[in-house]
DNA sequence: CGGCCGATCCACT
DNA sequence: GTGGATCGGCCGA
């Protein structure tokens, strides 16, 4: 299936681009270990005038400058002192826009994945968490940057068809900080 | 330089 | 439902 392409992540609105990467494939190939899986669960970070986003008021910090580059590059960072989150970071450059993912449905690389788990088999193939998706795809906050038109992170096309019934719109999930910002409804779910 | 805290997860009750 | 793990980034002094 085609990988995407600049024009997609340079698109500006992020709150519509994270409800459209629903149902897109996101590949990984590190250490030779090649994984597939749906984004199932987003949540957009829009930037210097969301309490949310870490660029909250033009904020520019040796982190933050990657929210900054144009789009169509891996913005992952430490949370909590262990889990990387992964974020998809959009708009031209100097806009600081991101896409967390926050779940996927597993396909390929099952057996990878459960080695980097350290666990004899997962509950589930889908319904995993933000920290758990990074784990298992093998992403370290050390990606931070790296282009998504490569070949160790990237986002594909696939044929899934996703109605607007099948899309649950909530507000975003531990942010409470964020005050009145925490309450947008900026979470998008893909319900199969 | 010190201290606080987070876009979480899991084991345990 | 609750609390512990665990550490880099950020801010204020």
């Amino acid at each position: 299936m085609e990988k995407l392409g600049l024009d997609f992540y340079l698109q500006q609105d992020v709150v519509a681009l994270a409800k459209d990467t629903l149902g897109k494939r996101l590949c990984t190939n590190i250490n030779n270990q090649f994984c597939s899986a749906i984004i199932t669960e987003t949540e957009a970070y829009a930037g210097e005038r969301d309490k949310a986003s870490h660029a909250y008021r033009g904020r520019r910090t040796a982190r933050t400058e990657i929210l900054y580059r144009q789009g169509g590059i891996a913005y992952v960072y430490l949370c909590y002192g262990m889990h990387s989150l992964f974020n998809i970071v959009t708009n031209i450059e100097n806009i600081p826009h991101a896409i967390l993912i926050r779940a996927i449905k597993i396909e390929k690389g099952i057996e990878t994945m459960l080695q980097r788990s350290g666990k004899p088999q997962l509950k589930r193939l889908d319904s995993i968490g933000p920290g758990k998706v990074s784990k298992l795809l093998g992403i370290h906050h050390s990606h931070s940057g790296i282009s998504l038109l490569e070949n160790e992170i990237w986002l594909e096309n696939t044929d899934i068809l996703i109605k607007d019934k099948d899309i649950r719109t909530e507000k975003r999930v531990g942010i409470d900080y964020a005050e009145e910002d925490a309450d947008l409804p900026y979470r998008f779910v893909l319900d199969f």
